[in-house]
DNA sequence: ATAAAGGTTAAAGTTTACTTTAAGTCAAGG
DNA sequence: CCTTGACTTAAAGTAAACTTTAACCTTTAT
């Protein structure tokens, strides 16, 4: 079984054109072409994108993407190379969760300021405060 | 006690023009200036700057922080909106977080394959399969 | 038969968030 | 005195990741 570029486009909530230019960059190393030249996804080619998406959603440059895509379409040459890649953006991934734990935290204890009438006066103070200082 | 500018950037790992960007942008509302024109950072424009970061960090367009800076500046008349603003941006964070939790177990099995040589043999003879049905 | 729907390419344009450059002011140190 | 270093502004330039445009081809429905 083939998909054509739409379904996958709309199984993976990318317009069509962002497909392409993965193609044209050379992300989408597998995918072959019916006669006229339309490209026909696989099931592996809809694993493969699932991958792209993952490694572009958390964060890794596209050109990154690229080298490993290169790699992969070495057959068994790179596989360390590939592993080590990837260990090395797990790392990343993880790091990345816990800085936004830790924003997440600094914005509750800011919502929780708005959420007392004391604090919200002290704040409004100080702007105003900050304000009047700036006007002299 | 002040600060400069640059002990500010270096304080927030940040170039100093980036800073002066944030300024002139408007997300930087407080800060005051000496007689020759210099900017001077208060302990409480350390604070709003670390709360800039945050926002920043976790993804929001410094166009929406502006917006929350703009608020910030009159005083306790869009207090509702800067809340409102926090709130609906920490449920933003918490689905990245989410996200980013999903796409690390995607990211964890895949290492996983290239730990199990037989998976890893299964791996490349699907590759070396599509690039040859590729090349014909 | 012809027009609509969906595919193709190459290339130019857009957006965001800086970064760099150019040109200038000011104060301290040798 | 004058140079060095840190600051100032405005404006142009950059990088990444698309997005849009233009021009074209093929299949399918009326």
């Amino acid at each position: 079984m083939f998909y054509t570029i739409k379904q996958v486009a709309d199984r993976f909530g990318l317009p069509a054109h962002t497909l392409r230019y993965y193609d044209k960059e050379g992300l989408l190393p597998f995918v072959s072409r019916d006669k006229n030249g339309n490209r026909l996804f696989s099931e592996l080619d809809l694993n493969w994108i699932a991958l792209i998406c993952c490694l572009k959603n958390t964060g890794m440059p596209i050109k990154e993407i690229k080298e490993y895509s290169d790699w992969c379409k070495q057959g068994s040459q790179k596989l360390e190379e590939r592993k080590a890649l990837l260990i090395a953006h797990r790392e990343q991934v993880e790091k990345q969760i816990e800085e936004f734990q830790k924003n997440l935290a600094l914005i509750d204890t800011k919502i929780a300021t708005y959420e007392d009438p004391e604090l919200v006066k002290k704040m409004d103070e100080q702007a105003t405060l900050a304000l009047q200082q700036l006007s002299r």
